[in-house]
DNA sequence: CGTATGACTAGCT
DNA sequence: CAGCTAGCCATAC
């Protein structure tokens, strides 16, 4: 109802919210989530401004292979490597280890 | 309204 | 395995 009046960001961020503590999803999956599984893009478009922090866990949000990219907030992917780490997600040398740490929406 | 940009992804060399 | 190119989408100016 009211969600066919809010931006692709807006759902993007809910959907965001929904990533439990200790996983982490790509933009990928987010977006195919959002409708447009080829909108990787504009999901991290809305995310590059910070939209609000700390109410959208963005930092559970990483790239396909599982590595880290941007973070506008804290010192960068640094805090955002920090934050995973300490909710419980897995590494995987320089990459998140989704084998394991990979949410899956159902 | 058209152009430029960006926290992406997949494919090829 | 690493680096570069092209394709796709939404937002901001």
């Amino acid at each position: 109802m009211s969600e066919l009046r809010i931006s692709f960001c807006d759902k993007v961020y809910k959907i965001v919210k929904q990533i439990p503590r200790g996983k982490v999803a790509t933009y990928g999956q987010i977006a195919k989530i959002s409708g447009k599984e080829r909108a990787a893009r504009a999901v991290g478009a809305c995310m590059r401004n910070n939209p609000d922090i700390p109410k959208t866990p963005c930092h559970r949000v990483v790239a396909a292979d599982g590595k880290l990219t941007g973070y506008s907030a804290g010192d960068g992917v640094e805090t955002k490597w920090e934050m995973l780490e300490e909710e419980g997600v897995i590494f995987k040398g320089d990459k998140v280890d989704l084998k394991v740490s990979l949410w899956e929406s159902k």
